[in-house]
DNA sequence: CTAAGCCCTGTTTTT
DNA sequence: CAGGGCTTAG
């Protein structure tokens, strides 16, 4: 491993002819000051190429070890190198495999070989790639919450000391305009506050509409002298009246009942849960002796928000808001001695606990060949390959993380005979043991054990917490259960979630909760909140008739709303992604412009996918319409980058703190990774030792000949940083624009460094990043916010700006930063105000407890929205998959206010046909408006919407003529009206062969004519039809195959002259150049469209295109439809 | 330069 | 199960 790390990887330039074309423009790679600092290397890597745009094949694919290297510096480029990027092939990257070996034969000589100092990456193994994230995340192994609390704690206390004059002023001003407030109630019988104005989707309309419901009934005015009688502060008062009587009903339930709150989507879950909270503040029970439990720091810091804004911002303070892991992390620190831990335990994260895996995965190696103790076992077992290794070492991982989940011990695995996963679980506990760490599932379970082995720990926590609150129950696993229910030993507990909502139990989330609470409070109150005060009727509707198809439901309820029924529910059928996602920008675009022109309309609008890899397509297209968007989750790679480019650029400010420094020095010394942390760390010693600060340490130490520590290569390395760190300090103070100093800035970050980061969600998350490849996506969306802070800020710093005009922009540079980090706080606190006023993109999971005015739930396809996975040898329960499918079809749903898009897709990218996903026919037809692939909305197209209405609630058993099949669509292009190419006319070419299979088998024999087409071999109709018949062969001969008769009935019939039409056909698509070829499929869609509503109606005039075409002809004749005129034009072509 | 064979990979995510 | 990338053999 060690060797490995100090491996270079050699690059051979081949200045050979097909020096590619570089489609995109080449300054993009130049390098300006900037290939100064790497003057001694001859070579920089500055891009990897995407897969997809990998445009060498040397032999059809040869994909992914692209490279474009620009030459770096002037001698390069006049003495053997072409002034063009040149390709350099290496190997892969962030693989231990990578290794010198990868050269490409040059197909000439080569010009130059050179070892690249700046490209080692060949060492890094996957699990250091690991750590480094850890560093990166984890460093001290303190939970985020801390994080946050400190942070918050930091912000508040600024915050009072700057108005703490302003306070007295606004105290004023507030209690006139209380009273004011409270006059306004008495006319209307509705509280309205400034607090009341917005929770939970409700609106001072709404309550205004609602109106009926407010009216205190008889029993509620019991309910409410009941209250008063209580002494309660007005304001309590007050929050406790402006809740509906359910609602009321459950704050104000007996605080020893243990009480279970049923809160379906929008129906003010949060405010009950302030209600209540302030209903066991008024029953004497002190702030600081209730504990609420939510799952997510977010959802944590806005609890406590809202009630400090109704119960006073002391108050909030006091009371104990926390994520269960930090409460029990707080729990166990506080008792480390006894789970044989110091105190100052370490918590290990995925990267620890994978490595802690794999050690206990050889443990147990190690152990059976010792026991079976044969010389040639244990040699099958070092032959055994790494990458096996850690394979098993994941699946193990996932087990004990689910055997945790779960609250299973060794001994009960040992019990139930699975001896293997009894003693993976006891090595990987022990490790941790002898780690000192405990991990995310051990936080939790260490508690539970804490508090049931140690009396004095359990009446320690009996003491401090009164009374318990937890929000979102439905995600809580079995072993948080069990916490709570120790915690609870009182019952005054209140749970409150919606089993639903129920979308987490593949991690480790257990619906079965709600069951074990009704066994365990035998004495408990339920309350349903099923009035939806969020979405219209409409989607209220369609989202319960879809849920009641669930039978494994906890409870029954009906949810109401009294919200007007809105518009129908658009249910869109796209053809491919591309028109889903026009459709959207479209949709989007019209909304916009309808908003006033004062609302965030962005901000209202929510795009949600199911996974990652369909939200990608929206990124590209907003960016390219210019829509603003933001993402939930993923900007994760982004902010990393982010904050390393802005703490290149505060080293040129005055008054740069040492940790800028010394995260620029980690992104820009060429070394191996933790060859970088010893460097850094040693600049850091120095530094401390001589008090001074990092940058003088750092000039001292590399500014030496030689050193006592250091290689010659390092100091170089450093010398090098050091002059880079200068060169950025005089660009700020001589170049003006921000932006072309953030884009050279972000152009020094090596490459290198980048993908480390980029790896580090690659490999470990092991999905597809949801942002783009390089750093110049990053760099745009910084640029973005260069220009949103321009807009903002210049008006107001102008005069300021004029004083430091004369400096480069030093002072601009500063406002901008600070800018930065005034935004990040912003994010930081909730992450609804991301982006006030930005389309949100986001996975159903991600979107649970937000809501917009209006969502579009994209590619509701089968097999998409119910993602099934077959291939996983679980068939165990199918059954509460697909439920917890439609569970996630639900929240999405009700995510919605007031307008709700459905779309799905009917074509994949490689011609299949997709089907669009069941749950959809759940949903009455009544609510639907059902849209398909046009622009006509002519009176004529009703009567196809109609019939396509009623082709598609029997999609499964329907018609072949009313679905376009790509081959449908080729011959329409190619037999009608293609203006352009009407260089193949030739009509009927195909369809016939296609048409005798069914629609579902279309797509395999499509899919097999397509793929051999694209190869060079078989240009020619023949050949193809001969490798085909091969390939079906071939195919029958393996015992298992899905389509074996399909592939029997194709075969018999490939050598008719139809199938060589086909084949043809195929062929000549396969020809037109990809990007033209995205172009024209819309196109065709389209005009198989309008050819439906042809033969349906008659005719369609024709376009003057075509008129003024066959005029060019020769043709005289008046074509009466569309279809007429295509068939002229053919006759007077052939002519 | 090609064909055949091997290997990998395939959802959702918080702490 | 099945498609795709990558390697190797010829």
């Amino acid at each position: 491993m060690a060797d490995q790390q100090s491996g270079r990887i050699s690059v051979t330039f081949k200045a050979s002819k097909p020096l590619l074309p570089l489609k995109r423009p080449s300054h993009d790679y130049k390098f300006e000051s900037a290939c100064d600092v790497n003057s001694s290397v001859r070579g920089f890597i500055t891009k990897r190429v995407p897969l997809s745009e990998a445009p060498l094949n040397t032999q059809g694919n040869a994909i992914g070890n692209e490279y474009y290297c620009c030459p770096s510096s002037p001698d390069v480029i006049e003495g053997c190198l072409s002034e063009r990027a040149i390709t350099a092939t290496v190997g892969s990257v962030g693989k231990e495999n990578a290794s010198p070996s990868y050269f490409e034969t040059p197909r000439k000589e080569p010009v130059c070989t050179k070892t690249l100092d700046c490209f080692s990456v060949s060492g890094l193994l996957d699990d250091e790639l690991d750590e480094s994230i850890f560093e990166e995340i984890d460093v001290t192994g303190l939970l985020n919450d801390e994080l946050d609390e400190s942070v918050f704690e930091e912000i508040d206390v600024l915050v009072q000391q700057k108005s703490a004059e302003k306070a007295v002023a606004q105290e004023l001003e507030t209690s006139i305009d209380e009273k004011i407030l409270s006059e306004v109630d008495v006319v209307d019988g509705v509280t309205l506050t400034s607090e009341t104005t917005d929770y939970e989707g409700i609106r001072i309309g709404d309550l205004l509409s609602i109106g009926v419901d407010l009216e205190p009934k008889e029993e509620e005015m019991d309910n409410l002298k009941c209250l008063q009688s209580g002494n309660m502060p007005e304001e309590y008062l007050k929050y406790l009246k402006s809740l509906n009587d359910r609602q009321r009903e459950a704050a104000c339930t007996d605080i020893s009942t243990p009480l279970m709150i049923v809160a379906g989507p929008g129906s003010g879950k949060t405010s009950t849960m302030v209600g209540r909270v302030l209903m066991l503040l008024n029953e004497g029970i002190s702030a600081s002796n209730i504990l609420a439990m939510t799952f997510t720091t977010a959802a944590a810091s806005e609890m406590r928000e809202r009630i400090g804004s109704i119960a006073g911002k002391a108050t909030a303070k006091e009371l104990t808001i926390s994520t269960f892991h930090s409460f029990s992390l707080q729990l166990c620190r506080a008792h480390g001695e006894k789970l044989g831990r110091t105190s100052e335990f370490l918590i290990y994260g995925q990267g620890q606990q994978r490595n802690a895996a794999i050690e206990a995965v050889r443990l147990l190696e190690n152990g059976k060949s010792r026991h079976k103790d044969d010389g040639f076992l244990i040699g099958e077992m070092s032959k055994t390959n790494p990458n096996q290794v850690k394979d098993k070492a994941k699946k193990w991982l996932k087990f004990v993380t689910q055997a945790k989940a779960s609250g299973r011990t060794s001994a009960e695995y040992h019990e139930l005979g699975n001896e293997i996963g009894a003693e993976i679980l006891e090595n990987y506990n022990n490790i941790l043991k002898s780690c000192n760490a405990l991990d995310y599932h051990d936080l939790i379970s260490c508690s539970v054990k804490l508090l049931t082995d140690f009396p004095e720990v359990f009446k320690e926590c009996q003491d401090s917490w009164k009374a318990v609150v937890i929000d979102e129950f439905q995600d809580t696993s079995a072993m948080q259960y069990k916490l709570l229910k120790i915690l609870c030993s009182h019952h005054k507990i209140t749970i409150v979630g919606d089993d639903d909502q129920s979308i987490f139990s593949f991690n480790g989330a257990d619906i079965s909760g709600f069951i074990s609470f009704r066994n365990d409070f035998p004495n408990f109150k339920e309350v349903r909140l099923n009035k939806n005060y969020r979405s219209t009727r409409c989607i209220v509707e369609a989202a319960s008739s879809l849920i009641q198809n669930n039978v494994k439901r906890c409870q029954l309820k009906n949810v109401l709303t009294e919200n007007s029924s809105g518009s129908k529910i658009v249910l869109k059928e796209c053809h491919n992604e591309d028109g889903q996602c026009s459709f959207i920008v479209d949709k989007i675009l019209e909304i916009s412009s309808n908003y006033a022109a004062a609302e965030c309309s962005y901000g209202n609008i929510a795009i949600l996918y199911r996974r990652q890899v369909s939200g990608k397509a929206f990124q590209m297209a907003f960016r390219d319409r210019k829509i603003p968007f933001n993402i939930h989750g993923v900007a994760f790679y982004r902010k990393k980058v982010v904050r390393t480019i802005i703490a290149m650029l505060q080293t040129a400010l005055p008054g740069c703190d040492d940790g800028s420094y010394s995260r620029v020095f980690k992104a820009l010394l060429p070394l191996d990774k933790d060859e970088k942390q010893r460097v850094i760390d040693h600049i850091n010693k120095i530094s401390t030792v001589r008090k001074c600060s990092f940058l003088s340490a750092a000039r001292d130490i590399f500014g030496a000949k030689i050193s006592g520590t250091f290689k010659r290569s390092q100091l170089t390395h450093g010398r090098k940083v050091l002059m880079t760190l200068e060169m950025i300090s005089k660009l700020v103070q001589r170049e003006k624009s921000i932006s072309a100093i953030i884009t050279s800035v972000a152009n020094l970050i090596p490459e290198k460094y980048l993908l480390e980061k980029r790896a580090t969600i690659d490999v470990d998350g092991g999905k597809l990043l949801n942002e783009d490849y390089d750093i110049r996506s990053v760099l745009q969306y910084l640029l973005d916010d260069v220009s949103e802070f321009l807009s903002s800020k210049l008006v107001e710093t102008n005069g300021e700006r004029e004083m430091s005009e004369d400096k480069g922009c030093t002072f601009v540079l500063k406002a901008f930063i600070s800018y930065l980090f005034e935004r990040e706080k912003e994010n930081f606190r909730a992450r609804r105000k991301d982006n006030e006023n930005s389309v949100t993109l986001t996975t159903i999971h991600q979107a649970k407890g937000l809501e917009w005015d209006v969502v579009f739930i994209v590619k509701a396809n089968e097999s998409e929205i119910p993602l099934l996975h077959d291939y996983k040898g679980t068939i165990q329960d199918t059954a509460a998959l697909l439920e917890e499918e439609r569970r996630l079809l639900y929240v999405a749903m009700t995510r919605a206010r007031q307008k709700l898009f459905i779309l799905y897709v009917m074509m994949d990218s490689n011609w299949q046909m997709l089907q669009p996903s069941r749950f959809l026919k759940e949903i009455p037809r009544h609510l639907l408006d059902v849209q398909g692939e046009t622009y006509i909305q002519k009176p004529q197209m009703k009567q196809v919407d109609l019939k396509k209405e009623t082709a598609k609630c029997t999609m499964k058993e329907q018609e072949a003529d009313v679905v376009p099949m790509p081959n449908d669509l080729l011959n329409n292009h190619f037999s009608e009206a293609s203006d352009e190419h009407a260089e193949v006319t030739e009509a009927h070419n195909g369809s016939n062969f296609i048409r005798r299979f069914s629609v579902e088998e279309r797509s395999v024999v499509s899919h097999l004519f397509h793929q051999w087409a694209k190869k060079k071999a078989f240009q020619d109709a023949k050949r193809l039809l001969d490798k085909v018949g091969f390939v079906i062969d071939e195919r029958l001969r393996q015992k298992k195959n899905k389509h074996k008769e399909l592939l029997n009935t194709l075969k018999s019939c490939l050598s008719c002259d139809e199938a060589f039409e086909y084949a043809q056909y195929v062929l000549r698509w396969e020809q037109i150049p990809t990007d033209k070829r995205a172009h024209l499929m819309r196109e065709k869609q389209e005009h198989f469209l309008k050819l439906r509503i042809e033969n349906a109606m008659g005719s369609t005039a024709a376009t003057e295109k075509q008129i003024s075409y066959l005029k060019k002809l020769g043709c005289t004749e008046i074509p009466t439809s569309r279809l007429h005129a295509s068939h002229l034009i053919e006759q007077y072509k052939s002519l």
